[in-house]
RNA sequence: GCCCUGAUGGUGGAACUGGUAGACACGCAAGACUUAAAAUCUUGUUCGCCGAAAGGCGAGUGCGGGUUCAACUCCCGCUUGGGGCACCA
């Protein structure tokens, strides 16, 4: 009997299928394990061999999970919504609905193809009504709660409600105005519109006026996350500051915990890097300086309050309020100009250029212990939106306000001694301090604090703590997302209770009047004055693992019981580019749920695993310039040649197929080439994988050719999963010949099958034994690569021994199932072994088949290796020095001298120190 | 500029806590079977030198130092590929 792996993938995938292997129950007396794939976004772009990584890395995780007895939710979903999905429509015109539900098909073929364990029957979009019911559910709980700061957590609003009338905002400072004050008399005299607008200031989703990323050519803003560069992450289009009415998340109230809980949950290094720079605190101080002749202050904020006696001049943010009062009239008209030649700029042309520009106001500001009168000066480089869009400049220690200085002319003070030379700023905290007043002779870095306690005792500073993360612009002018479940009446957002709020059918996705949505375009939908804007697509994605333990609950988000049994994702599996979108906004999602007590947990994945990019390996072909001649690589340089990308498929190696490029495109049938050694060599390049590059490989070819198992064991041979790297199907083969070496330990051609019912030896059981360790370890630490190569050893070892025992070779197909479900539950069939292969119970490592009564072990002289002695495993030190003695082949090198002394490590080495 | 991460044969990669560097696989070479091809199998394959061979000697994990009986692994200083952040005071 032959492999035959078309028949017997397509056999047990069906039957597999049929009797629902793969469905999970909720089964509470098991422990569990929860292993999750990012869902993927359905495009029409269909998928390349890079995108199943991942997913066979969980799914073989998840299987591997099972056999060893967990209850294993691995569920699999769609991130529908979305902006690609509407720019097709409103250049195709066909409905998103449409393309979603038709990519998704062709995406779910694929996939079915690889023989994947997901739990299909929890399988959900997050476009559809019953599963965005709940998002548009948590979002009015967000909108219905504040971050109370002294318990450090999310309450409902209506506590908050009864705290005003109690005694006024006294003990909960607005988090969306500082400044603001009231007595529970003032909130007595207020009106209801009033209260509204009050309250809507500490709601965790919350709308108001602020400064957004515009991006024109989408017709909607975006968070910060989405903007790359100043252009937009898709598309790539100019995206411009604006001031418009948004909803919010108050993820800014949840940065402390945000970064806490990274010391709680396995992700990498460089993820937990990325989410900290991208939360950015940074301890420092405001301090306020007055303005000379004038009862204005000026607040600046500062890490570095240990330099003050290094402040040669003030710098404002131009759109700095204070801007319109301090400057006196001889300057207004050069300053107005220079506001209006910032305001002229994009945000793209401010970042490419970085030009040093700036204004002297005029206005000076005294220095609070000199008082010395200090210039106050504004320049784009001073940004609005951090600290309090004001600073002081110390050039001497500060690289920007070194260049400004310079750029200026304006004196520098130095108060570091020889540290400043004078070339350049000295950011250092290690010197002491000079020029300084009370803090000369002081270290910079003990300096902050005694500097701190005397601006808090003069009463014109204190400590503070900034952020350079922002509140996340949760609304968007588009159509294809989650509507927000409010009503405006009168002006006061209301939350509509009636669940789901479905998003109308439209013919056209144009935008609405006035930078509103397409929304706006409905008449039914804004007679209700229902809001225009719909929510952005990590809305969905913040909360879709919760879904997946209940995913048909009309009645909750999630069953509390369910939450608690599933509880955290154990494994979360998915690329860094999410770093700090969706992995952020999720894990505050979960913490809002956490504090509201919906959940028990407030940290959603336990484990992130970050699968790497397979990159494209573009070939290239050179066109001799006005022919249609070609010219082979090494012989390129004699001719002008301009480099096309060629279809990977129809080259070996780098060595071109030129019959089936002519085939390939009609423009190619009479191409002539110039050869090499009669052959056509092209160039190559790793690049990303895409279909205008012509280096994509598609799964189902290799699937076709080879079979789901080779493909699935030969993309995790190819090395880490973390790792990113090159595609390349060179090799595969040698996966495949392993899988038939294992089919041929069952079967032979002529003699039929092999397998024999006799007890194994010793000799075989330390062969099964050494693998089921190797292949567990391997597994457990992610390191499907070296597991491969460990079944290859196991394969050829059995095959020198001859082994055919019946009770071998069913448990290597045991260690076998998570890698290839599907050869390996037939010959379980074949085997006649009772049941599924999926169920089975994984092997038992006995460590008495690995015991040795003694090993071979590498004598070094001065650790260089110069023979290996058989030594009893129980050998003492003792024993090890008179073996070296009396050894003839040691002695030879010792060369009759005396060692110093011998290092024995036991199990390990020998080494003799002379 | 700052932060993270990597660099090992012709190639992908292995070496987990410092303990025989190059597992496993690809490729290549030679051979067996075959009319031939495919498939399969066997042997060799880090480099250099010596040897008919068995084998031996030396070098070797991006570069230069150091610690150690022993370094791909730890420390210091560079070179370089990839990723992230970037006027955040």
């Amino acid at each position: 009997m032959e492999y035959n792996f078309r028949d017997i993938e397509k056999k047990w995938q069906r039957t597999w299928t049929e009797i629902g292997a793969y469905r999970v129950s909720n089964d509470f007396s098991k422990p569990k394990y929860y292993v999750l794939d990012m869902f993927p976004y359905p495009s029409g772009a269909g998928l390349h061999v890079g995108h199943p990584l991942g997913y066979i890395a969980s799914d073989i995780y998840a299987r591997y999970k099972r056999l060893k007895g967990f209850n294993v939710l691995h569920p699999m979903g769609y991130d529908a919504f979305g902006l690609p999905a509407e720019q097709y429509a409103l250049e195709t015109g066909q409905h998103p609905a449409v393309t979603t539900e038709a990519n998704i098909r062709s995406f779910r073929e694929q996939l079915d193809n690889i023989g994947f364990s997901f739990d299909w029957s929890r399988e959900f979009r997050t476009s559809q009504p019953d599963y965005y019911k709940w998002t548009q559910w948590i979002f009015l709980e967000l909108f219905n709660s504040y971050f109370d700061r002294k318990a450090g957590k999310a309450r409902p609003i209506a506590g908050l409600e009864v705290a005003f009338s109690m005694e006024g905002n006294e003990g909960a400072p607005c988090p969306g105005n500082e400044s603001l004050r009231f007595t529970s008399a003032d909130w007595a005299g207020y009106s209801a519109r009033e209260r509204a607008d009050i309250l809507m200031q500490y709601r965790l989703a919350y709308c108001g006026y602020g400064e957004v990323n515009w991006c024109e050519a989408l017709g909607t803003v975006l968070a910060n996350d989405e903007v790359i560069n100043g252009l937009s992450e898709r598309g790539g289009y100019p995206v411009v500051k604006k001031k418009l009415r948004q909803w919010y998340l108050r993820i800014t109230e949840y940065a402390d915990r945000l970064l806490e809980g990274l010391e709680r949950i396995q992700f990498s290094e460089a993820m937990k890097e990325m989410q900290t720079n991208w939360i950015g605190k940074s301890f420092g101080a405001n301090l306020f300086f007055n303005v000379a002749g004038s009862t204005d202050r000026l607040e600046v904020y500062t890490t570095r309050p240990d330099t003050i006696f290094g402040v040669d001049f003030l710098v404002l943010a131009p759109e700095h309020e204070l801007v319109g009062r301090i400057v006196p009239a001889d300057h207004q008209a050069a300053v107005s100009a220079y506001v209006d030649y910032v305001n002229s700029r994009s945000e793209r042309e401010r970042m490419a250029e970085k030009k040093i520009t700036g204004c002297f106001t005029g206005a000076y500001a005294v220095h609070p212990f000199t008082g010395a009168r200090v210039p106050i000066w504004i320049s784009e480089y001073v940004l609005a939106g951090y600290g309090t869009g004001a600073i002081m400049a110390v050039p001497c220690g500060d690289e920007r306000d070194f260049r400004f200085a310079q750029h200026f002319n304006i004196p520098i003070t130095n108060i570091i001694g020889d540290a400043y030379t004078g070339e350049a700023a000295n950011p250092t905290k290690d010197e002491v301090l000079s020029n300084s007043d009370f803090l000369n002779g002081t270290v910079m870095r003990d300096a902050i604090g005694v500097v701190i306690e005397r601006f808090e005792a003069m009463g014109i500073g204190r400590r503070k703590v900034n952020y350079k993360m922002r509140d996340a612009a949760f609304s968007r002018q588009r159509y294809w997302g989650e509507p927000f479940p409010i009503q405006w009446i009168d002006g006061v957002a209301t939350p509509l209770h009636d669940l789901p709020l479905e998003l109308p059918f439209v013919e056209k996705y144009g935008p609405g009047p006035e930078g509103e949505g397409p929304l706006a375009n409905v008449p039914a939908w804004t007679a209700r004055h229902l809001e225009t804007n719909t929510m952005p697509g990590y809305a969905g994605s913040s909360w879709y693992f919760l879904r997946y333990m209940d995913p048909h609950n009309a009645a909750a988000f999630c069953d509390r019981r369910l939450s608690d049994y599933w509880n955290q994702v154990d494994l979360y599996i998915g690329g860094t580019e999410h770093a700090v979108g969706h992995l952020l906004y999720s894990r505050m999602w979960t913490k809002a749920l956490f504090d509201l007590e919906y959940i028990g947990f407030d940290e959603p994945f336990k484990r992130l695993v970050n699968q790497g990019m397979i990159q494209g390996s573009s070939r290239f072909v050179y066109r001799v310039r006005g022919t249609n001649r070609y010219v082979s690589l090494g012989l390129k340089d004699a001719y002008e040649t301009d480099a096309l990308h060629v279809d990977v498929n129809i080259v070996d190696g780098i060595e071109l197929d030129t019959g089936a490029f002519r085939r390939w495109r009609p423009e190619y049938a009479d191409a002539e080439f110039i050869l090499e050694d009669g052959k056509y060599l092209c160039g190559s390049e790793v690049e990303k994988m895409s279909k205008s590059k012509f280096n994509t490989v598609n799964p189902n070819a290799l699937v076709e050719r080879y079979g789901a198992d080779t493909y699935r064991m030969y993309e995790m041979f190819l090395g880490p999963v973390e790792q990113s790297k090159p595609w390349d199907t060179k090799g595969i083969e040698g996966v495949h010949r392993f899988l038939r070496k294992l089919w041929r330990l069952f079967y032979d051609e002529t003699k039929g099958a092999l397998w024999t019912s006799g007890a194994a030896t010793p000799e075989e059981l330390k062969v099964l034994h050494k693998a089921i360790k190797k292949i567990e370890e391997d597994t457990e630490r992610f390191s499907f690569n070296t597991a491969v190569s460990a079944f290859m050893i196991l394969t050829s070892e059995l095959s020198d021994l001859d082994c055919h025992k019946k009770d071998v070779l069913s448990q290597t197909l045991i260690l076998l199932t998570p890698y290839a479900p599907h050869v390996a539950e037939e010959l379980w069939h074949q085997l006649g072994m009772p049941g599924s292969i999926l169920d089975a119970a994984y092997p038992v490592l006995n460590p008495a088949y690995l015991v040795e009564s003694s090993k071979l072990y590498p004598i070094a002289i001065n650790g260089k290796t110069r023979t290996e002695l058989d030594i009893a495993l129980d050998a003492s030190q003792a024993d090890i020095e008179a073996l070296i003695r009396s050894n003839e082949v040691v002695q030879k090198w010792l060369d009759g001298k005396p060692y110093k002394k011998v290092v024995y490590v036991p199990g390990r080495m020998i080494n003799v120190v002379v």
